[in-house]
DNA sequence: TTATCATCTTAACAGTGTCAAGTTAATCGG
DNA sequence: CCGATTAACTTGACACTGTTAAGATGATAA
């Protein structure tokens, strides 16, 4: 049997990915510091070399999920059949919910006491911005922008879309709600209602 | 000085009303069945006698909350000053957003670990549905019902009238969201934005 | 080679939810 | 009014939690 070295060699990157997997199975509610240290071999203390506290850990998680929504919403825009903005703007909007419903344990996790900054502002610093709201933003703009909407009502739709496609993956991924349809069939008729 | 009694009295209410008053001031995340219990000024394990577990407590706090949500819906579309269906809707849409803005606390406390049974279809059994959205759905029937509008239809304009209030009032509640103008003359506009 | 120092361990602490067993006093049948 | 029953409480204990303090390990660099 391979002796178990006394340094773990990627520890920092192990515990975030051990620490998702343990919410993604068993839900946010039930992760533990000492959980993950137990899924990573390591002592209860090991993580305090990496990370300042519990929270530290859940907040370096939630940046890295943060990065996984980001990818496949870029992909879902790049893969986009039509170049069409608004058909870009409706397949990001169900990739952002089709990631939720695919990663229930995800949307509690990355909401409920939420670390990402958020500015609704249209001059936010897009740089240290929740990056799917800054793609959001970046759609609105080409899809509206041009004929002259005041800058008022375009934040206004941003903003709206967002609450729409985020309440949708909210109520979507609650335990206890029942829809006797497929969720991935119905997502753009519910968006896009009106 | 007053000697405590042995028995509290009315420990099952006091315990609600007191994890309530906790959640609102600390956040959700403070929670402790002990720290109500020094509260309350019982012991550890006095809740026992009223609660199978904290969760049972906690289930027995949500919907104490609900029905507080759905008193002031209700308030709110009794007051409209218009006798208008579609006003009402409005109002409705508006009082949801603002008592989660009023109460920043409770909407993590409600939805996440949410407990409420939610049917989303039309004929759901009303008396066990979470009763604000059962209030959303007969609006709806009155100011949509009346022209054909088809039933499926009908179901996908009651989802996404939720989840657009939903989930704004899920945006407004974050910690660290800045928004520079006021949440409550910006909702209306916001959410009837096409 | 030796010293340094990031990485890890063991031991301990206070706080948590919950069970088991015992105490108190309100209630009710005679 | 009295004694038994029993719901409502307390004390004590347990395993589990996050976190601190002190020490062990071993990779790296002078």
């Amino acid at each position: 049997m391979p002796n178990k070295p006394y340094h773990h060699g990627d520890l920092r990157n192990s515990l975030i990915e051990a620490g998702i997997e343990l919410i993604n199975r068993t839900g946010a509610g039930q992760f533990s510091l000492r959980k993950v240290c137990k899924l990573c071999g390591v002592s209860q203390t090991a993580p305090y070399s990496h990370f300042q506290s519990k929270e530290d850990l859940l907040e370096a998680m939630q940046d890295h999920v943060t990065q996984k929504l980001t990818e496949v919403l870029e992909g879902a825009v790049h893969a986009c059949p039509e170049k069409n903005d608004q058909r870009e703007l409706i397949e990001m909007g169900k990739s952002y919910v089709l990631f939720f419903i695919n990663n229930p344990q995800y949307f509690q996790f990355l909401f409920s006491e939420a670390s990402m900054r958020i500015d609704l502002s249209l001059d936010s610093d897009s740089s240290k911005n929740f990056p799917p709201f800054e793609m959001l933003k970046t759609i609105v703009f080409r899809v509206w922008g041009k004929n002259g909407m005041s800058k008022e009502k375009l934040e206004d739709t941003i903003i709206h879309l967002w609450a729409t496609v985020h309440g949708l993956a909210s109520i979507a991924t609650m335990k206890n709600v029942r829809y006797d349809k497929d969720w991935a069939a119905k997502i753009e008729d519910i968006i896009w209602n009106k």
